[in-house]
DNA sequence: TCGTTTATGGTTTTT
DNA sequence: CCATAAACGA
């Protein structure tokens, strides 16, 4: 065997050794949730089942590359390679790239990630309600997503405008052979309903499936899971409804709660026994929690008896806050040698982090951000990835117009026009009609497009013939086309022309990586589509310092000592959440937050608040009255910066006694 | 085409 | 209040 069965408690080992039919194991915080995973998965290739038949599908790429990281530290190395441990997303792209031409796309379709999205969103509500059309494309995207989510036709939608919006906004995407994150799954699922011999194929190639963080799962990848899993069922889904958070972009608790409805007779088994945090903090995490109804009924259990009372601090303003929360940070690094890595901060929303930096900054202590401008956002970048779509998928008019005229050639936004509305006409992509130029176009502007689309061509043939490196490729053409020398023509100052050239280098760089892997230009995109650089992650481990985070990108993780600022109404439960009547979430928020901390946790809260530069009166979070008080400490700042002025006037008068001033 | 002015709005965020 | 985006003028 290939783990230690002995150090596993009962629970765990049960759901280790349950590798039969519907499994559902409800994890609560901190409770062992990963390796009792990683042990299952571990234990079926020791019992002899095909490793790469096993399954796993994770959210995000970081959880997926940890998962699978563990796993193959704990099977052969043969058997770690062949286990498929990937995102739902990443999932449907591979089922897609082979069988999409079913469903009348073609297979180099290119994936529209948020900015094309919205890009064309933006476009399409211009055209059909004019330039004084007032609805937000951000509005649109997530009606759109939820109609998707829930299976709504279009027409059925209530906005008759958004729906009208949302029909060509779906017209467009498959003129342009494009698909957007929604579509991947919605298309996979579609793809497995409606052709049983490519469900069938998935289902022998994957036999056992394990799902984690299933309470953040939405119907749609429910329903897909359902294609993918047949009789007899070998489903094990992993999750922890009072830590489902993401209710606002379509997860359903639902989907944990009714599990049995999905699958039937699961067995259910429950991971009580929290490691991370000690009794005070998990019994004040779970009388906040039993607030919530309609819960999977669990009861958490530390094993670290006794530890510290949970401090309940009232703040004058939030700039005390900050202040008092930076100055205890100091004391704990000096005195009790505690690292700053060890100590968090965690906020609600982030609007928060700026008096926090302020104060963390004045007291001169390090911290570290999460959630900063990704790679991927540089304008460069964009470009270069842009060019690369168009090489991969001509048809794609998002990169294409973004790239036709960068460098400029020529082909300006009048032709753009031209070009575009020419292929609305046509109901084809802005490529085609480039083909076969309208006539309303300058002589200028058509030879411009003729000795564009030749160079494309040129390119595409080199990129995808797979004799030559593709990193090579790529920094030819972007010398051939003169963008390299557009940037640098552009850049203010030799800092910034610097730091552009850098971010071409990186993908050149990249792609070289790629090509050297044997990987295609495809495969390089739909990385690039899917996954969020990870060096970027990387880079926020390695800095040190006090952790900044929101509550949510807190989940998964653990720190000795927790702050958590802004308990108050409005903030947590946040304003639009008691509009909406979601505070149950709100309250799982704040469950998420309390157990982040394993011996240290303090809630402060503010009766004024600056909100855009006008002092708000602020009230005390409902939550915080929810909380038993058998080991929660309630505070005052006044009385607190009180007892200290006074042990500093005490060493005053002894260091006065002393005579040495 | 760029830089400046003016308006607007200000949860959470991954794929 | 302040960051960002659209709108406008040079």
């Amino acid at each position: 065997m290939s783990f230690d069965l002995s150090s596993l408690n009962p629970a765990q080992a049960e759901a280790v050794n349950a590798l039969d039919g519907p499994v559902l194991i409800l994890a609560g915080a901190g409770t062992g949730k990963t390796r009792t995973v990683t042990c299952r998965i571990s234990h079926m290739v020791d019992r002899g089942i095909p490793a790469d038949q096993i399954l796993a599908v994770t959210f995000t790429n970081k959880a997926a590359s940890e998962m699978s990281e563990r796993v193959g530290q704990m099977v052969n190395k043969a058997a770690g390679k062949e286990i498929t441990v990937c995102t739902f997303h990443s999932l449907c792209v591979r089922i897609l790239r082979t069988g999409i031409d079913r469903l009348g796309y073609k297979q180099n379709f290119t994936i529209y990630t948020g900015n094309d999205q919205t890009g064309l969103i933006k476009q399409i509500i211009i055209r059909k309600g004019g330039a004084q059309e007032k609805i937000e494309p951000g509005l649109v995207i997530s009606l759109i997503s939820k109609a998707k989510n829930a299976g709504i036709p279009f027409s059925e939608m209530d906005d008759p405008f958004v729906a009208e919006v949302a029909q060509a906004y779906a017209n467009e995407l498959r003129a342009q052979n494009a698909v957007d994150f929604d579509d991947l799954l919605l298309l996979a699922e579609q793809l497995l309903r409606e052709f049983p011999d490519v469900r069938d194929i998935c289902r022998k190639r994957w036999t056992r499936v394990t799902v984690d963080e299933f309470q953040d799962t939405n119907s749609l990848q429910m329903r897909l899971l359902q294609q993918l899993v047949g009789e007899p069922y070998h489903v094990c889904v992993v999750g922890d409804d009072d830590q489902s958070i993401y209710g606002w972009r379509g997860a359903e608790v639902a989907n944990i709660l009714q599990f049995e409805k999905f699958f039937p007779n699961p067995k259910i088994i429950r991971l009580e026994y929290n490691y991370r945090s000690s009794d005070s903090i998990i019994h004040t995490a779970n009388s906040l929690i039993v607030h919530n109804v309609g819960r999977r009924e669990k009861q958490l259990r530390s094993v670290k008896p006794g530890g510290e009372d949970i401090r309940i601090i009232s703040m004058p303003g939030d700039a005390e806050e900050a202040e008092f929360i930076a100055h205890e940070i100091t004391d704990l690094h000096r005195v009790e040698k505690i690292p700053l890595e060890d100590i968090a901060i965690l906020f609600r929303t982030n609007s928060q982090c700026r008096h926090l930096e302020q104060g963390l900054r004045e007291e001169e202590i390090p911290y570290r951000m999460i959630g900063a401008q990704s790679f991927y956002d540089k304008r460069e970048v964009r470009d270069i990835l842009a060019y690369l779509q168009v090489l991969a998928n001509p048809s794609a008019d998002i990169p294409l117009l973004r790239i036709m005229n960068s460098p400029p050639r020529g082909i300006g936004q009048a032709a753009a026009i031209i070009l575009t509305d020419n292929s609305r006409l046509r109901g084809g992509s802005v490529w085609e009609s480039m083909g076969v130029p309208p006539e309303d176009l300058s002589t200028r502007a058509k030879n411009s497009i003729l000795e564009f689309t030749t160079l494309i061509m040129k390119y595409r043939e080199r990129m995808t013939s797979g004799a030559e490196n593709m990193g090579d490729v790529l920094l030819e053409l972007m010398e051939e086309t003169g963008y390299i020398e557009w940037v640098k023509r552009n850049s203010k100052n030799e800092k910034e022309m610097d730091m552009r050239r850098n971010s071409i280098d990186d993908v050149v760089q990249q792609l070289k990586d790629a090509s050297k892997k044997g990987k295609t230009l495809q495969k390089f995109l739909d990385q690039s589509a899917l996954a969020r650089d990870r060096e970027d992650d990387n880079d926020i481990e390695k800095q040190k310092g006090v952790t900044l985070i929101t509550l949510h990108a807190s989940k998964g993780l653990e720190y000795p000592i927790v702050y958590l600022v802004g308990l108050e109404e409005g903030i947590l439960p946040h304003k639009r959440s008691i509009e909406e009547g979601t505070t149950d979430e709100e309250r799982r928020l704040l469950y998420v937050g309390i157990t982040r901390a394993q011996d240290r946790c303090t809630l402060t809260w503010c009766s004024v608040r600056m909100k855009w530069g006008q002092e708000h009166a602020g009230e005390a979070s409902k939550f915080l009255m929810e909380l038993d008080d058998k080991y929660v400490e309630h505070m005052d700042y006044d009385d607190i910066m009180g007892e200290e002025a006074s042990e500093e006037d005490l060493a005053n008068f002894f260091a006065d006694m002393r005579g040495d001033s």
